[in-house]
DNA sequence: GACATATAGTCCTTATTAGAACTATATTGG
DNA sequence: CCAATATAGTTCTAATAAGGACTATATGTC
């Protein structure tokens, strides 16, 4: 298989994923966070609270990086850090009641703002793209797994 | 349509996107550059050189950014300035004779390790996985044009 | 030629990124 | 019970990211 017959794909990954930062991005800065900070917002929302190790699972931010940008989210009041009960090197993430209230406002925004990009697709279109992307991840992570 | 169904597509996107740089940053970094640096080295190789304006658009490297990139690749002695000939306000930056050296050795390098996601894509694979991620950078383009 | 507007690249600021080294704690095996 | 090994989160470092303000230069209009 020639070598560079999969460039194009590369290409329309990165331009893909590129013009998704700067939709998404742009929409979330207005709301005052940062794409990490949402990120984390998002997910600690409805939950009762996460790990460090879990949410470095569930957003993928390398744990060097997440407790920075859980100590700015706590400096703006919106995430709480509590001693685990049940492992003394562990830390609970939680989302205040200011966080939960922010949480509840700028998700259902944030999706509007993501759907409209979607207007066109139909439900076979959806689910078509999506297969596709799960079989490009797996075809690099099975990569790095041979690291 | 549902605002829902589509968060399977972002969460893919991300994870695909999250594979791909893990893959790929894994090996340039052995390369003894960063990311961004390999990607202006890759789009400067085999040119003249070209202005700042030209390489923020073929990498989509913001001009804040480009500056200090462009700056550490010049400290490595690999890329140059050279006042533009036409226009007093443009640089053209180039690749050294080192910057071609290197340029010439490792991206074939990286290309193979890129190719080795791909061992299992047919022909007809390849074109559709670009037919759907050029559709879904357009849905993303085409949101940003209406801001 | 003068003036208004636009542009190329730099500088600045804050935040993020990735990964290694570190400390404190947990786990496992003998 | 103790030693070896592993893990959770922190700290550190250098680089990147994004976007606005700025300076010097270009362009367009009158």
């Amino acid at each position: 298989m020639s070598r560079k017959s999969f460039l194009p794909i590369i290409r329309e990954l990165v331009r893909c994923y590129q013009a998704f930062e700067s939709h998404s991005g742009r929409h979330i800065r207005t709301l005052g966070l940062t794409p990490a900070q949402f990120d984390i917002v998002a997910t600690l929302g409805n939950t009762d609270g996460m790990s460090f190790k879990q949410l470095g699972e569930k957003t993928l931010i390398t744990k060097g990086t997440l407790t920075g940008v859980v100590d700015r989210l706590a400096a703006k009041k919106l995430v709480s850090r509590v001693a685990s009960p049940t492992d003394g090197r562990s830390q609970i993430a939680r989302l205040t009641s200011k966080g939960e209230k922010l949480f509840a406002s700028i998700f259902p925004s944030h999706l509007g703002h993501l759907g409209r990009a979607f207007g066109e697709f139909s439900g076979e279109d959806l689910q078509h793209t999506e297969a596709i992307l799960r079989n490009l991840r797996g075809a690099f992570e099975r990569c790095g797994e041979t690291t």
